[in-house]
DNA sequence: CGAAGAAATTGATGTATGGTAAAAAATTTA
DNA sequence: TAAATTTTTTACCATACATCAATTTCTTCG
C-alpha cells in the first residue's frame, strides 16, 4: 500500500485528504499463482495496481488459443480497459502468474477519485501516456521484427518473467507458438 | 476550427476563457497530399488534430520498409508520442495521405492548457483512453487474426481509406507486403 | 492527349513460422 | 520418493506470407 503512495507521490504531490480517499477506495490483496482476478464474460469493475509479482491479461479465441495482451509487473496497472471503455463484458482474463501483491480499486472508486481530487488527473494522464507509448512500441515491433528479434526485446523488457512463467505465455505475447519459441531458444544455444 | 470546439464541447463544457486560450495556442492548417508534418530525426513539438482528410504516421526500417503505426482520420490526434514521451527525436514520419485540414498545437501549448484549465484534463484523458483501447484491440488482432482477417477489420474501421491511399500504406499497417494484400484482394473477387 | 512515372498485379520460388504428435524433461502432488 | 501432471523439446511436414522480377494498369502532368 505504501508502495502505491510512494509511486504516486513520485509523480504528483498528494494532499492528506486525497491520500485518505485513496485508502478508502482500495484494498491490498495477496493473490496466489494462478488466481484469476478478472474472467471472461464478467462485468469489469476492478482495476489492479501491481506492487509485487506479475499478472497477465489474455484473451482466448474460438480454437482455444491464448493471446497475451499484457504482462503487468511492479508499478503497472492492469484490467480489461477495452471492456471498461466500451462498457462491455470482459473478453479478457486477468491472471496472476506468480504469488503477487496488488492494490485493488473499483472502477467507480477511481472515477470518484478523479472527480473529488482533480490533481489526480495529472497522475492518471501520465499512466495513460506511458501505457500508450508502450503499446505503440509493441505494435512497431510486431510490424518490423522477426519472432526472434521480438523475443530479444521481450527479454530485455521483462528479464525475469521467464524464470517463473511457462513458455506458452511468453509465446502468446510474442504472437508465436510455444514450439517456435522453443526453437528460437535452441538456436540461441548454438551461437 | 469550429469542428474542434464542437468536438471538445461534446465531451466537456468549455469556459469562454478556455476556448480563447485554445485559439491562442493552435492554428488551422490546410495540408496537401504528401505533405510531411513531422519527419524522422527532428525534435517533435507539434500535435495535430484532424478535422478533415487523413494523415498517417510510420517508421522506416534499415531496409527501407515502411511500417504504419497509425491512420488518423476526422477527430483523431496524431503526432510522435513515443518521441514526445521519451523526449527523443522522432523516429516517425507524419504525412498527409490526401488534402487535409488539421489544427496544429505546440506540445508546450497543450501542456500549458492543461495547467491553466484543469477541466481540460478530463477531455485529454478521454482521448488517451480511446487511443489506448484502439491500440490494445489492434494488438489482439495482430496476435490472433490472419492477414486476410485483419484486412477485413481494417476495411470496417476505415471504409474509405482505400479509395485514396496506395496499397502499400495499408499493407504496411497490416504488417504484410503489398503483394500479399493484392492477392488477398484477388481472392475476394473469387467468392 | 500522350509520355513518364507510380502503383498494382501476377507468377515462380523461398522462408519463417505453424501444426501434429511423440518423447523427454521438469514440476507438482500424493 | 514415486507417480501424475505439466511443460518443453524434437522431428517431420504443411502453410501463410515474403521475395524477386516481369508485366499490366492507373495517374500525373508537360
Amino acid at each position: 500500500m505504501e508502495q502505491l503512495i510512494n509511486y504516486i507521490t513520485s509523480k504528483i504531490s498528494l494532499s492528506p485528504e486525497a491520500k485518505d480517499y485513496i485508502y478508502s477506495i482500495s484494498k491490498k490483496r495477496i493473490v496466489e499463482k494462478g488466481a484469476v482476478l478478472i474472467c471472461e464474460g464478467q462485468k469489469v469493475n476492478k482495476i489492479f495496481f501491481v506492487t509485487e509479482g506479475c499478472l497477465s491479461s489474455y484473451c482466448t479465441d474460438e480454437v482455444g488459443r491464448e493471446h497475451t495482451l499484457q504482462f503487468a509487473i511492479k508499478n503497472w496497472w492492469i484490467s480489461d480497459y477495452i471492456a471498461i471503455y466500451n462498457n462491455e463484458r470482459s473478453q479478457l482474463t486477468v491472471e496472476s502468474l506468480k504469488k503477487s501483491q496488488v492494490i485493488e480499486f473499483s472502477t467507480q472508486g477511481l472515477e470518484d477519485l478523479l472527480i473529488k481530487f482533480p490533481e489526480f488527473e495529472v497522475f492518471q494522464r501520465n499512466n495513460l501516456e506511458r501505457h500508450l507509448v508502450s503499446l505503440q512500441k509493441r505494435i512497431l515491433n510486431q510490424l518490423q521484427l522477426s519472432a526472434s528479434e521480438r523475443y530479444d526485446v521481450f527479454v530485455q523488457q521483462y528479464p525475469d518473467i521467464e524464470s517463473f512463467t511457462p513458455n506458452y505465455h511468453i509465446a502468446s505475447y510474442l504472437g508465436i507458438t510455444q514450439e517456435s519459441l522453443s526453437r528460437i531458444r535452441f538456436d540461441r544455444g548454438k551461437k
